[in-house]
DNA sequence: CGCGCCAGTATACATCTGTATAGACAGGCG
DNA sequence: CGCCTGTCTATACAGATGTATACTGGCGCG
């Protein structure tokens, strides 16, 4: 486990005056924060972050973090609720820009990868805490999946009504939706453009899959019970 | 997958003979192996184990690692390669029950399942080095997926045939397919029976909700381009 | 002004990590 | 038997980590 620690200390140890050592004026939770999140990427969890390393990259003294933080977890904890915020955004959004056009699916696919790319460290953190983080971490990022969904599911059903079709379960049609999109969200945070773009592509016609499915097991179940076997 | 493992005493250091320290006669890569797989665990990922922390599992002296592997890099490829052998297995005992049955999902989700519950840990592998491991890890897993969302690809298209339909872009519902039960199945891990039998229940229902949808849409394509929007 | 308070720092320590070096023991072969 | 070779262990070291203790300097308040 070599640490490949480059130099990197230009970028955050820089304005030090003649004197000896400057003293960090006012240190926030923010500045915290953001020092994790820079740390953080495709191939640091938070769990596996260091005090010591957060401070670091701070430029703070590592005593300095326990004035705004009791533990590491709570930093944690901090950056996962951070990430439902943006999670909601991506509703938001999405609802805005679906309310404008007649396709629904593609534009919220667009809004979830635009948020992806400019979130990708938050959006991260819920990928990796909901499989790697402790139990508490899971609760916390489960907490926001399961709002995701239940927005979702609201939108599948209005959607339907609005077209006079039923959707079978939405609820576990949301489910599917969402984990698929994060799933394959997980691979997409590090392809490049083209391979996002074809990303975006795989995911509307997956998630048309799934809403077509949702529609048509209504038909069989109502209409022809035996032309078409259950699978 | 049967582990032939050797004797590996107790859980650390409780059998020293009356002489000083007693030697471990042979250490093989699978003792090893074995040590590391006790280790992780729901909160543990491959790439958060120290050597240090392995050999102590293993009973053996921190240096005798390096007589069996090169790094710990090369733990994890093992490991990884071990739970794509796991993976295998699962195509092969779904095909066998399936053939045996009219219904094809949910046996097959109910071996998924059956090998979740023996293999936890070397899925659990899977899960977390796709998404938080290095670069070479993640390409291992995604080679294993790939394997998996092939031979799924090749049934989809086998069992629709079988019935005298099409399925749209099969390679995209078996990858959906793949993606999906792997991010429940990730949840599922720690989940208790019950819990588990209910993720089952979702997980089929999903499934065919996907099988439906990319079925129901060469329907659209073909026959009812406008009445039946896209969503 | 004096003074306490607080947010920051420095130092220190025990513990862990990976790994280099050297030693001990068993087995095969002359 | 002697000796070499391969396997495992012991010891040691430098560096990292979490945290306890003691410090320092600026701020507001009396």
């Amino acid at each position: 486990m070599q640490t490949v620690r480059a130099v990197h200390s230009s970028a955050t140890e820089a304005s030090s005056p003649p004197t000896a050592t400057a003293r960090k004026a006012l240190i926030t939770r923010q500045d915290i924060i953001d020092a994790a999140l820079r740390l953080i990427g495709p191939h640091r969890s938070v769990s596996t972050l260091s005090l010591r390393e957060v401070t670091r990259e701070a430029g703070i003294a590592p005593n300095s973090f326990y004035r705004h933080f009791h533990d590491m977890d709570e930093l944690a904890v901090a950056l996962i609720d951070m990430a439902g915020q943006s999670l909601r955004q991506i509703i938001r959004e999405a609802r805005l820009r679906v309310s404008a056009t007649q396709e629904v699916t593609r534009p919220s696919v667009a809004v979830f990868m635009d948020q992806l790319a400019s979130d990708a460290k938050l959006l991260h953190v819920l990928l990796c805490e909901g499989i790697v983080g402790s139990d508490s971490y899971k609760q916390a990022v489960e907490r926001e999946l399961q709002y995701f969904e239940d927005e979702l599911c609201v939108d599948l059903v209005r959607l339907a009504e609005d077209r006079g079709q039923q959707v079978t379960e939405p609820a576990l049609a949301a489910k599917a939706i969402t984990r698929l999109v994060f799933a394959l969200g997980g691979t997409a945070i590090e392809a490049s453009p083209e391979q996002r773009a074809a990303i975006t592509d795989e995911m509307v016609t997956m998630i048309r899959m799934i809403i077509f499915g949702a529609q048509a097991m209504t038909l069989t179940a109502q209409e022809t019970p035996a032309t078409r076997a259950v699978p």
